[in-house]
DNA sequence: CGGATTTTACGTGACCTATG
DNA sequence: CATAGGTCACGTAAAATCCG
């Protein structure tokens, strides 16, 4: 238990670490000395509190706070979205405690952080290693801030790459795998046979409306607005829905609050029509096949997504399974992700000429180019959108009937004739 | 290009389901 | 009707996207 003594004018507390031995202090904080046993003793227990929670157990005016207590603060701190604040906790815990938690600020070396990055590199994608050493220079940028160390060890990329020569960055061929309509077409035939219509009209409408997964997921179906006139549905994204630990399933705004109204092509607008009534008790218009909200995790991929684009075996019935039919591999879009679907809308957008600024809005995106703050996206633009995308399913229509119509056609995919 | 945010994937344990 | 083995829910790690 922490207690105090008088040291001349002052007073000091003594304070028990968690390794049983005693430290001391005769200040608080700010630097602010004890002028009475009372606040001497309360500063030494509030230590001792913040110790039995894996906190702070030195004084961070001497330099000498640990890694571990400065992030912990600093995500308490930080004010992020609830998904981010998520990530990067995962991502302190996980990786960046381990390594540094136990580091005091100062003894954190550009050497030290160089070693690490390297044995990171060796463990991990590019894309999560950078993640990780911005967030260590996030922390530690702040920490500069708060003059607990006088310089930030993590260096920043462009300040790393000054004075010497960068080759650019590899043009090549575009990798982000997409698909053409007909290719929807047939990951949606093989969609219907795992999830009846409902699996059919997912696949279209993350084509179609250019929807990121998290916005197909949280589609209520009273932000699908059908309408007798041809031209005249839309749907209207309010909302993204993803897990979140404690949490569970939650709505949110879409990502940077990319709010818009998507007219959509008749063929979509009449698939929607057609679902609304298959789980009459969920307010989403794709629920799971429990009819619980959908979470896009490891079963969706597994049992659904990968499934309809690689093709699967058929599984005969047997203990314990229902038994399933096969499904045909799509040919040319192996490894596509659902975020493909939405580049393959985009594509089909661009490849039909519509003006960017109306492309852009159609995808959630701002355009702040000179373009986009002078040019403005009428109506009539929003309409042609949804026109050109009908033609586009509808030649896929066609594509599919000739194929279909071929004797001998080889590793043919589910092409159902259309109804 | 940095960094906030989203998407994709793994591991585990409780809970089902068709069979012998 | 016990049980082998699939299914589902959940917490979390990892990887990718794309705004500003």
């Amino acid at each position: 238990m922490a207690y105090a003594e008088k040291r001349g004018k002052y007073w000091r507390v003594k304070f028990k670490l968690p390794n049983g031995k005693y430290g001391s202090a005769s200040e608080d904080d700010f630097g602010n000395r004890f002028t009475t046993e009372r606040e001497a003793e309360q500063y030494g227990q509030a230590l001792e509190a913040d110790a039995r929670r894996g906190r702070r157990v030195v004084n961070p005016r001497s330099g000498k706070l640990t890694f571990r207590a400065f992030a912990t603060d600093w995500l308490d701190a930080s004010d992020l979205a609830d998904l981010s604040d998520q990530t990067y906790r995962s991502r302190v815990r996980a990786q960046l405690i381990p390594e540094w938690g136990d580091y005091e600020l100062r003894d954190i070396t550009l050497m030290s952080y160089r070693a690490w990055k390297k044995r990171l590199a060796r463990a991990h994608e590019t894309n999560y290693v950078n993640s990780l050493t911005a967030l260590l220079r996030l922390i530690l940028e702040d920490a500069v801030d708060d003059k607990l160390i006088d310089s930030n060890p993590v260096p920043f990329g462009r300040k790393a790459k000054r004075g010497r020569y960068v080759p650019p960055a590899n043009l090549g061929e575009d990798e982000y795998v997409h698909a053409d309509p007909h290719q929807i077409l047939c990951a949606s035939e093989n969609a219907r046979c795992v999830r009846d219509s409902i699996g059919y009209t997912m696949i279209m409408t993350i084509a179609y409306a250019q929807l990121r997964m998290g916005e197909v997921a949280g589609l209520l179906k009273d932000r699908v607005w059908l309408s007798d006139d041809p031209y005249g549905s839309a749907i209207r994204v309010d909302y993204q829905g993803h897990y979140l630990t404690g949490k569970g399933w939650t709505l949110h705004p879409p990502k940077y609050g990319s709010y818009r109204t998507l007219p959509l092509p008749p063929f979509l607008a009449e698939l929607l029509r057609s679902c609304m009534d298959l789980y009459p008790d969920s307010p989403y218009m794709f629920p799971s096949i429990t009819g619980r909200p959908l979470r896009v995790d490891d079963q969706f991929y597994g049992e659904f997504w990968n499934p309809i684009i690689a093709g699967r075996p058929a599984e005969p019935r047997r203990k314990g399974t229902r038994g399933r039919p096969a499904l045909c591999p799509v040919p040319g879009i192996e490894g596509m992700v659902p975020h493909g679907g939405r580049h393959s809308g985009k594509v089909w957008m661009d490849e039909d000429g519509h003006p960017r600024v109306a492309v852009e809005e159609r995808m959630g995106h701002r355009d702040r180019s000179v373009e986009g703050t002078y040019s403005h996206v009428t109506p009539e633009m929003r309409r042609r959108i949804a026109v050109s995308l009908q033609a586009r399913y509808e030649r896929s229509l066609g594509v599919a009937q000739t194929l279909w119509a071929t004797p001998g056609q080889p590793d043919l995919p589910n092409i159902a004739q259309p109804a």
